[in-house]
DNA sequence: CGTTAGTTTGAGAGGACTCAAAGTCTGTGG
DNA sequence: CCACAGACTTTGAGTCCTCTCAAACTAACG
């Protein structure tokens, strides 16, 4: 998949940009392909990437006494980075992994803002982005608010179906919030919240 | 306080509007003043207006299960919107609420729209508020995720200093997803996680 | 100064956790 | 193509944090 058609799929999914701003962003961007398990950032690296997912899946986590915490999936369409790394400058707390074979289009912060400077429509685009997290970010945060364990699996796999086929339990587990143990205790009941 | 010198004062907080988008916001913003107690959003109503709070406290809150569940915080020199009626042109789940004797500014999507479409400069200042929004999400997100109820308490008064005396104790606990009698236990106690 | 809103305290129940061990699946090498 | 190793999931037993229900207390407001 070339570089044109990937910025002419971004452009159709969510805000369209302008023929001048879409060959600049080709310019930018680097296409990669990694395969499943590999690591895209390490926690403590500096990272200023974004990126967009063309094929595959990927997870970012982060430790927390020692534990694995997932705290964002991403799959084929759609934008994953080490959100404070990238958005505040500093080191990221956030690992990204692969957990499929992928391919992935990397865009650094730097560009985005040369971008952002120089093309309104890509501004643009890129608020959509920031929106379209934001408003998933909001349904994450009523699921955890109030929730039993079942309503929040139920929940997740309402707004990212196939989930539980596409990544390992545990996972899944800390993700929203519980322990792989009630997570299979859950899944192993006829459904009843 | 006049129009002109909100718009300053916001463009300065943010990122810096050009003149002519200065003016064009000041003539589309409207300041309304309310009292203690007040509701500027009601649960169903189609709402698209964002306010930014020039003094005073609000909340955004909505019911599940009849019990009313704060979701949002904001003061002097912050946004508040019903989130899903801003952004999706849905009707909201979500009351907004005076907490304190408040003045605000208000803004309509709809101009909001024109404005980004027109100033590059206002498209930018409206992606700088989701993107600090985005982030302020984010950390919230982390604190629910796998915190005990004394964390999540210390987390939030870490974030917002004072707090508690601004805001009625019942609607900070239902904010970190506890109950206001485990709140309240966890207040009487000398401070250990 | 009574009424309502908000907070504290108590007792008991239960959901989710921890620790532990046994299964199951998957991929790789012999 | 089978067997083993490592990754992942299930099951069990016991504990504890937070919830629910209930009632008393305190502060704010007209």
């Amino acid at each position: 998949m070339d570089k044109v058609s990937i910025v002419n799929q971004i452009s159709e999914a969510y805000t369209s940009l302008s023929k001048p701003c879409k060959e600049a962003l080709a310019a930018k961007i680097a296409v990669v392909s990694v395969g499943k398990g590999e690591v895209l950032v390490r926690q403590g690296q500096y990272t200023d990437k974004i990126f967009y997912l063309i094929a595959g899946a990927a997870r970012a986590y982060y430790l927390k006494d020692g534990k694995d915490i997932s705290d964002w999936f991403a799959f084929e369409g759609e934008f994953i980075s080490a959100i404070n790394g990238f958005f505040l400058g500093i080191p990221s707390p956030h690992y990204i992994e692969s957990l499929e074979e992928s391919t992935y289009l990397q865009l650094s912060r730097a560009d985005v803002d040369t971008l952002s400077d120089k093309y309104h429509d890509f501004e643009r685009l890129s608020k959509v982005i920031v929106i379209q997290t934001m408003l998933k970010q909001q349904q994450r945060i009523a699921s955890l608010q109030f929730h039993s364990a079942a309503e929040k699996y139920h929940n997740i796999l309402a707004a990212i179906p196939n989930i539980d086929q596409r990544v390992p339990l545990m996972h899944i587990a800390s993700y929203i919030g519980i322990t792989l143990e009630t997570l299979s205790r859950i899944r192993s009941q006829p459904r009843r919240n």
